[in-house]
RNA sequence: GCCCUUGUAGCUCAGUGGAUAGAGCGACCGCCUCCUAAGCGGUAGGCCGCAGGUUCGAUUCCUGCCAGGGGCACCA
């Protein structure tokens, strides 16, 4: 991504210069910082065609450079630490013009089924889907999130068949999941039930209005519980779009007509409407054929997703148009796109999940075998609660209840977002509820740890500068790198990266914290101070943009 | 059977076509008269699933095999 600007790309341009071809320029690790900071590759290069002396020349012209040595097959270029901190730090923390951009994006995630309340797989969805539209709001661009509610579908018909007209208003949102995994059972035992509520879809679609209003209760019942605790993780959304509102639209009838113009579908022995993706350049037999309609003519769920996807299509306004799905729907979104394709609309990015297992096994509605969501805040919670009282015994009780939820939403965010998305996960409640160690509450305490040094630096004397300590150039050069992460992380939809930065520059920063004492004896020098409030400010940006508070205090 | 995906330390996970593969947890040993010990340092622990191939160089790219997960037309 353009506009972003670090020593190491400077150097870059400078050797990209020499050897007629990019060359990505690295800070080095501290184990052989001695050798130089920045470390440069020039066996990817034909050597013979560079030009040695004339490079390191122009590369010592750079104001921030001491000394350029050739190492084997790296240029090491030794910087003035100095000189380099000052230019680190004239930076603002994401470029203005990133800011000035405003470009448009439409971001559809979670879209449960109204049917039960949320386990921490789908909270895997939420969470990722959140993170990605903050990434991408602060990196410049104007998001709009948006929630689709499936208040049309057999899910919710049983539900309405269980609870029967107007049974909803009684039944508490937790009641709910029984209620549905007994309907379930029902409706496979006895196909009658199942019947039921399939006509009950039937006479929806034919537009019996107080059919729909049943389904559309229900599912906003289950939709108000559901974002009740998504917001306890402070997920919100911008838009809600309902399925039930695609129904009899004239988009509908549109996309059907030119998928036949297009001779993709046909009506099959079973009068169902079918389309055959082979004529699309599908290559497989399995997943070939997809219904549309039902022999009885209700449509399916594809057809409406269709007229969503084409909905969004046109919201989108040409701008970056997506969506997160658990791994089982990829199949599925690779025929939907096919057909969108025809349509002539744009198939949104994807961004997949992998399902998050438990020590012993899959999660299973049906065996029991699941982790609500709102029970590992809970535990979070009051884990969080103990702590925050016992390390802060003078704090007040709101603070203590303030800081506490911040945290233990901060433990579980960070542990479904750490790992990337297409790794299978184990989810382990102790690790979700830990706070210490590769944890947000680790990264929330280096922050405040900045914070409270910097206060007390508010008040203190100006000592003399001091030599630039390995320990604090490694602070100054992670702060260095944070744009590209972040322009990476938004390029590539992948908040993992955003996790992983944070905890190198934490732990960069309580290494140095460790090592080095900055106030003595009431005075401190103005460098390092600047590099610590830029690294609290860029731990509260990071966490911000993982959705992640930082309590002044903790 | 076919397609997708994952396989890295005892466990949970990062990472990269190149200089000695990294964290956290767990184990063991240290560090608070000193800016927040939710911290820091150290020790132990790796044929980066297996076998080939491409390359000057592969844990990374390609192929095959093995293993886990997901999917494969009237569910959403």
């Amino acid at each position: 991504m353009m506009d972003v600007e670090t020593l190491p790309l400077r150097v870059s341009a400078v050797v990209a210069g020499h050897a007629g071809t990019p060359i990505e320029a690295r800070y080095n690790p501290v184990k052989i910082i001695q050798g130089g900071e920045i470390g440069v590759p020039l066996h990817t290069v034909d050597a013979s065609k560079v030009d040695h002396p004339a490079l390191i020349k122009s590369l010592r012209e750079l104001p921030f450079v001491d000394d350029v040595k050739l190492t084997g097959q790296f240029l090491n270029v030794k910087l003035r630490r100095d000189r380099g901190i000052e230019e680190i730090l004239s930076r603002s923390l994401v470029p203005a013009s990133w800011k000035e951009s405003n470009a448009r994006v439409l971001m559809e995630h979670t879209s449960i089924n109204p049917n039960a309340a949320p386990h921490v797989g789908r909270a895997r969805n939420a969470i990722l889907g959140d993170a990605i539209a903050r990434i991408l709001s602060a990196t410049g661009n104007c998001v709009s999130r948006h929630y689709f509610v499936n208040d049309f579908g057999k899910q919710i018909a049983l539900l309405l068949v269980a609870l029967g007209p107007g049974g909803v208003a009684n039944i508490p949102f937790d009641d709910i999941l029984h209620r549905y995994v007994e309907i379930n059972d029902r409706a496979k035992a006895d196909p009658r039930v199942a019947d039921q509520a399939l006509s009950f879809l039937g006479r929806a679609e034919q537009g019996d209005l107080a059919v729909l209003d049943e389904l559309r209760k229900i599912a906003r019942h289950s939709l108000d519980g559901q974002l009740r605790i998504l917001s306890r993780l402070d997920i919100e959304f911008d838009t809600f779009d309902f399925e039930t509102e695609l129904l009899d639209s004239a988009d509908i009838k549109r996309v059907e007509e030119e998928l036949h113009k297009a001779g993709v579908t046909f009506r099959d022995e079973h009068g169902r409407l079918v389309a055959d993706l082979a004529k699309l350049g599908f290559a497989r037999d399995e997943g070939r054929y997809v219904v549309l309609r039902r022999g009885n003519g209700s449509s399916m769920y594809l057809l409406r997703d269709l007229v969503y996807n084409v909905r969004k299509y046109e919201l989108s306004e040409g701008g970056r148009n997506v969506v997160v799905l658990g791994e089982d729907h990829k199949l599925y979104m690779e025929q939907v796109s096919l057909l969108l394709e025809v349509l002539g609309v744009v198939p949104p990015e994807q961004v997949y999940y992998s399902y998050v297992a438990l020590r012993d096994g899959k999660m299973s509605t049906r065996r029991g075998n699941v982790v609500l969501l709102e029970n590992v805040v809970d535990l979070a919670l009051q884990l969080a609660l103990d702590r925050v009282r016992q390390s802060n015994p003078s704090m007040s009780s709101d603070e203590v209840s303030n800081v506490a939820e911040s945290v233990s939403a901060a433990a579980v965010r960070f542990s479904l977002l750490k790992s990337a998305p297409s790794s299978p996960v184990v989810f382990d409640l102790a690790e979700a509820t830990r706070f210490e160690g590769a944890t947000g509450p680790y990264l929330q305490y280096s922050a405040a740890r900045c914070n409270a040094l910097l206060s007390k630096a508010a008040s203190a004397d100006v000592a003399p500068e001091r030599e630039i300590s390995d320990a604090l150039w490694s602070v100054a050069s992670t702060l260095d790198e944070y744009p590209v992460v972040l322009a990476k992380s938004a390029d590539r939809l992948q908040p993992s990266l955003v996790c992983d930065y944070l905890l190198r520059l934490a732990r960069a920063v309580n290494h140095f914290y460790a090592a080095e004492q900055v106030l003595r004896d009431g005075a401190a020098p103005p460098t390092p101070i600047r590099v610590i409030r830029c690294a609290g400010d860029t731990l509260k940006h990071g966490l911000g943009v993982l959705g992640i508070e930082v309590p002044a205090r903790m």
